[in-house]
DNA sequence: CACGGCTATGACATCGGTGTCATGACATCG
DNA sequence: CGATGTCATGACACCGATGTCATAGCCGTG
């Protein structure tokens, strides 16, 4: 491969005015630039990034840990939207900025992240991206102090900088929705407490029923997931949750699910139970999985999990940080997304009297 | 950060001493050693590769160009199976390799490798693998020399290494597990004939029959996707191909689809005619897709894509010619996968004078 | 005892760029 | 006309590793 002195000699000029005409940071007579743009053509040369890094003391790289490529598309049968999601987001951040990023795959063993962080070290990124495949709390090995880190979709209590999704405004959206659209009765099918998202969703839906001035029953609130769930236990617990609020005394007129998986799963039980939708019942999920909610009949209306945002934010955050633009906020930054409306919420006829009781239904 | 210089003062010993303690390269008096490995350890030295890439002139880097992650799973609708697959196998494949992976996404966009190529090159990578999201001819910018470069899941005309799935053997270790089974009035509803995959797997299927001496009938064989099939054009289209041969005077007793998706609508379609499976009528499919083959109801047989092979062995042949030890083949390398057997394909009873012509099942 | 051979270590140059400073050629101005 | 300033260019050092070569100390041997 070429070098800038290989440039130099053709040309017959100094290195260093050839570094002048890559760069542009000194005038260089045309007639010097032209020889020497001669030169880099037809020598095919390309610099150094490498040595541009030892001068400089910058990379130009930033790292990102993720087990999205090795554990998608596979995993996608018991579990949420794809992480994928969030990477394409950092991706499509990262282009604008000119630094090129390293993506390493953990293949779902968390035992090897100390490794990958050792050898972004070595390339001595200038940023590094920790992406989790759902809201949960992470605890990263130290990394070097000149490194920053972001972490997209969990959070640790170190204080690292974290960006999250609003699970808390995203049930209370939704659960607006539901309301504008004259529901009273909304039952919610929830994940498994063990998720960091399920206790805010679920403060959330209580919050939104309260300003709605509709008195929350707990009978309408049942966790219908277990964790590391099979699909034939999971199946059952969502079967007997279901029953259990259709058998009330004053059923629901609409159930959220704690997610877009699980509204899928429950079209399946409710068809069985000659349940039609949404005419005898209006149903919401959460995730805005598109591949699900747009696939269904009727589509599915969700409250949408901005993962490609949450990537996008991470991104300028740490982008930010490296070039100084940017304080490491101390508490996680939560990210909203939209409600995905589709049809499987029913319009109810509303009485003239409650009208006034109907809550915002935007952000 | 740390450099070896500020080891070395630590130490009290040379740059070079510190050198050879980290590579092992040349004896160490252990009392050294110790003080120098505990100067590392207390400054939390980590090498530069960049240093390292500078003075070797080898960067430790391999590059690989690919859509499959801004496009998975977004794409999945309307498609084989995810390209990601083959990532997967090449992470797989780096990992033990020691060399380090740069990913760089196209968005879809072919006129944007260019400038990924120009990047890959200003860090010096040692090879490059380029990845199609399916089975077609690519043609590339030139890469400069001294960069090896192995095409995935795709071929170009300038001699390029590339790794293939064996499309003819595919579809032939399929069919031949039809007639395993006694099927003899054997459909194929192919996909589009522009995709390259199509006409080996016509060959095969040809070819699979003729060996078990069962005459080639043309009406058993109907292209049945067409190019950039919006979803209703090719709903109608494979309704009607469907129709057709089923309304032979002497129909099928099993229909291959193209790819697992087809088959998947066609479970639809066949069940909303009143054709029960696999009892009236066997299927089969092409790209062993789990997340479909498996989900549906009877599970899918399906010729497998090796994608995951095809990445690996890409890596290894990369590998191989980065480090001499392999030579760049002049042919393309044809990776073959084994038919996954469901229960969509019915035994059927054959007649005792047929046994001998049954043919081979497997590869 | 002198010399060759081996061990452990260090000095120095080098990889490919770029920051710093110097310098030669002109142009400008009092 | 000489002093000063500007422009275009080059010489040199440096970033952090490591290959090459040199050398000091020690051993064994004739």
């Amino acid at each position: 491969m070429a070098t800038i002195y290989d440039v130099a000699r053709a040309a017959g000029v100094s290195p260093k005015t050839v570094s002048r005409v890559l760069n542009g940071d000194a005038p260089v007579k045309k007639h010097t630039k032209d020889a020497v743009n001669k030169a880099i053509a037809e020598l095919g040369y390309v610099p150094s990034t490498a040595a541009r890094a030892m001068r400089s003391n910058k990379s130009g790289l930033v790292g990102l840990i993720t087990g999205a490529i090795s554990l998608s598309p596979n995993r996608s049968e018991n579990s949420g939207l794809p992480d994928l999601y969030i990477v394409q987001g950092i991706q499509r951040a990262m282009e604008a900025s000119g630094k090129t990023l390293l993506i390493a795959d953990t293949g779902g063993q968390m035992d090897r992240v100390p490794q990958l962080i050792r050898t972004f070290e070595e390339h001595r990124v200038e940023g590094l991206l920790y992406v989790a495949d759902h809201h949960r709390e992470v605890s990263l090995p130290p990394v070097s102090p000149s490194t920053k880190l972001v972490l997209a979709n969990c959070f640790d209590h170190q204080g690292t900088p974290s960006i999250l999704p609003n699970d808390y405004q995203g049930q209370v959206n939704l659960v607006n929705s539901l309301i504008a659209k004259g529901h009273r009765r909304i039952a919610y099918l929830s994940l498994s407490t063990h998720h960091e998202a399920t206790s805010l969703r679920i403060s959330g839906y209580k919050d939104a029923l309260s300003s709605a001035k509709i008195e929350f029953d707990p009978n309408l609130l049942v966790p219908a997931e277990i964790e590391n769930s099979d699909d034939d236990a999971g199946v059952q617990l969502l079967w007997d949750a279901i029953d259990r609020v259709l058998s009330l005394p004053e059923p629901p007129t609409v159930i959220c699910f704690g997610n877009d998986r699980m509204a899928m799963r429950a079209y399946g039980i409710l068809r069985s139970r000659g349940v039609s939708l949404p005419d005898d019942l209006s149903v919401a999920g959460y995730d805005g999985h598109r591949l699900i909610t747009d696939t269904l009949y009727p589509t599915l209306t969700s409250a949408e999990l901005p993962y490609a945002a949450i990537g996008i934010r991470a991104t300028e955050l740490l982008l930010g940080m490296i070039n100084g633009t940017a304080e490491a906020p101390t508490d996680p930054i939560l990210v909203g997304g939209p409600v995905n409306p589709g049809s499987s919420v029913k319009d109810l006829p509303t009485p003239i009297t409650k009208l006034s009781s109907i809550g915002r239904t935007t952000l």
